[in-house]
DNA sequence: TGCGCGCGCTTAGAATTCTAAACACATGAT
DNA sequence: ATCATGTGTTTAGAATTCTAAGCGCGCGCA
């Protein structure tokens, strides 16, 4: 019951049954005409279940609407989204961040849809010997982060350090810069950047 | 497997595929950002099955897309739909129609989205001793039909006449008229009302 | 009041989506 | 060549959606 979470702020239920309503239809009429049953409708209705886009399509179709249509109406009514749930994070691949083929797995973990803000946080995890790579990391951004739990040694420019809990650091991503858990236990940091480098 | 059909035309999973693409992102990839598997993402982009409301959501913020604007391009990519098979008729519930309550089960099949059309063309079963009631109906439109099998009894202002096979009928809907199934087996009907009156 | 009817809700089971694991194929490195 | 790695596909089974039937409630009418 978990998939449920995701839709719950967008009530997709909730507009159906207006949309209903508007046509000034039962649960039973729309199951008529959309080829479903009066309960799916119910259990869509409350947000119980998430239709799949075929169901969702046919109920569209019987009260003459798009699913683009819909789903702007959503999004529309949906204000910006400010809260984020632990397992809403998205799990942002290692190669595509630039990280070398053999470096160990580092988990990055971002807040909401950066691509559409100006500013990136990510959870981060480096398993013990974790190392961004050699190839130096650079982008156009300025960066910042804290170590929460383990130790982790940065590299900017030139400069090298061991981060521990509670520590933190800043820079222009612009420098070249490198990231390694040369401990045995797992390091996590928290970090923002912006704007967004991937 | 009878969900998939209703989106085929509409080929979510081509258009989900462009969009992974787009981004440079395996299935793989994907999945672990969105929290699903790459056996799902490969099911649904070959439109083996239709996601869920839920699921497709997930999918589309890994790849910074809203709903909207995934569907909106379906929906300018799909050009007008011309065809329609059988199960994919709309089934018009009597009442809304205005037939009077008791009236028999009238069972109308409306072809496509007629709310988006000039014409709208139904396939109408009569069960013996359906009736669309004392009250008669009226509407601005025209209307005609040509009957497919059994007979029925139409009566059109003070014109009363029964038709048979291949019998039909063509009148200005402003006129009040009525549609009753006399005999004893069901009648069928095939009907064109321009605009469409419901 | 009491009955019938339509409404939305609930629930066990059927059908579909999704997971986890394995498969087949390609490409690149040793 | 052979292996290792990455890609998309397939498949049995778990999880979720959907069906079919029944429930409870409220409203209108006898």
């Amino acid at each position: 019951m978990m998939t449920a979470n995701v839709t719950d702020r967008m009530d997709v239920g909730g507009k159906l049954k207006a949309a209903r309503r508007s046509k000034g239809l039962s649960q039973r009429d729309l199951a008529l005409r959309a080829g479903l049953t009066n309960g799916a409708i119910s259990l869509i209705e409350q947000n119980k279940t998430s239709p799949s886009v075929a169901s969702l399509k046919r109920l569209l179709d019987a009260v003459s609407m798009t699913l683009s249509e819909f789903f702007s109406e959503i999004e529309e009514t949906n204000g910006p989204k400010f809260f984020y749930g632990a397992d809403e994070f998205i799990e942002l691949s290692p190669q595509e961040i630039g990280l070398s083929e053999g470096a160990s797995r580092v988990s990055l973990r971002q807040v909401g849809n950066a691509s559409l803000h100006a500013l990136q946080m990510l959870h981060e995890t480096y398993p013990p010997g974790a190392d961004t790579g050699p190839g130096m990391l650079v982008h156009e951004s300025e960066e910042a982060g804290i170590v929460i739990s383990g130790a982790i040694e940065v590299t900017v420019g030139d400069h090298v350090k061991v981060l521990n809990p509670n520590d933190g650091y800043l820079f222009d991503s612009r420098l070249p810069h490198r990231f390694r858990n040369l401990g045995d236990t797992p390091c996590v940091v928290v970090s923002a950047c912006t704007p967004p480098s991937f």
